[in-house]
DNA sequence: CCGCCGATCTTT
DNA sequence: AAGATCGGCGGG
């Protein structure tokens, strides 16, 4: 699930972003949000498959996840960076830190903070549209090839596999 | 390009 | 006390 969101387009009202890297956070997952249960803050991981999954880290930064489990699983794919398509100069706008453009999305909280997504948009539903927050395939195709790696960040299960990124 | 460090606050 | 991070700075 993890690898097919690679090359999908996440829009959000004028901005959209192809999605090229991205990590998948499952059950019985130490590394996982959702690993102790449901909690306020990983309530939407334990919703729906198909909604967006917003949470607050580091005192500053937000994150966005595709919840891919079903109901009740706790299943979500963490969204790590992309290339903007459309809507560029509202992006610069919301990162001014952003020297390149390549800069505006090659993270999971520059992406999140470039497409403005937030605490508003935690569970939103991706699926249909029109929607303030949608991941649409445009028909672009899966990527040629994925390359897989350990995920970035995390102190446990680093041995996992579970970083995707498109190349 | 790479590594180090501080920022800042929610969750455990 | 740690955390699914980032940006600025210094060095190569």
């Amino acid at each position: 699930m993890a690898p097919a969101l690679l090359h999908m387009v996440l829009v959000v009202g004028g901005r959209s972003v192809r999605i090229t890297e991205t990590e998948a956070y499952l059950r019985d997952d130490p590394a996982s949000h959702s690993f102790r249960g449901p909690t306020p803050r990983n309530a939407v991981m334990f919703g729906p498959a198909g909604c967006l999954y917003t949470y607050f880290t580091y005192g500053m930064h937000w994150c966005a996840n595709v919840v891919t489990g079903d109901e009740g699983v706790g299943e979500a794919v963490l969204l790590r960076a992309g290339v903007a398509l459309t809507g560029i100069d509202d992006m610069r706008a919301a990162r001014p830190a952003a020297r390149r453009d390549r800069d505006l999305t090659n993270g999971p909280a520059k992406l999140a903070q470039a497409l403005g997504l937030g605490r508003a948009e935690n569970g939103v539903d991706l699926t249909t549209r029109p929607s303030p927050v949608s991941m649409v395939d445009d028909g672009h195709g899966p990527p040629a090839r994925i390359v897989t790696t350990p995920r970035i960040g995390i102190s446990k299960a680093v041995e996992r596999p579970w970083r995707y990124l498109a190349g």
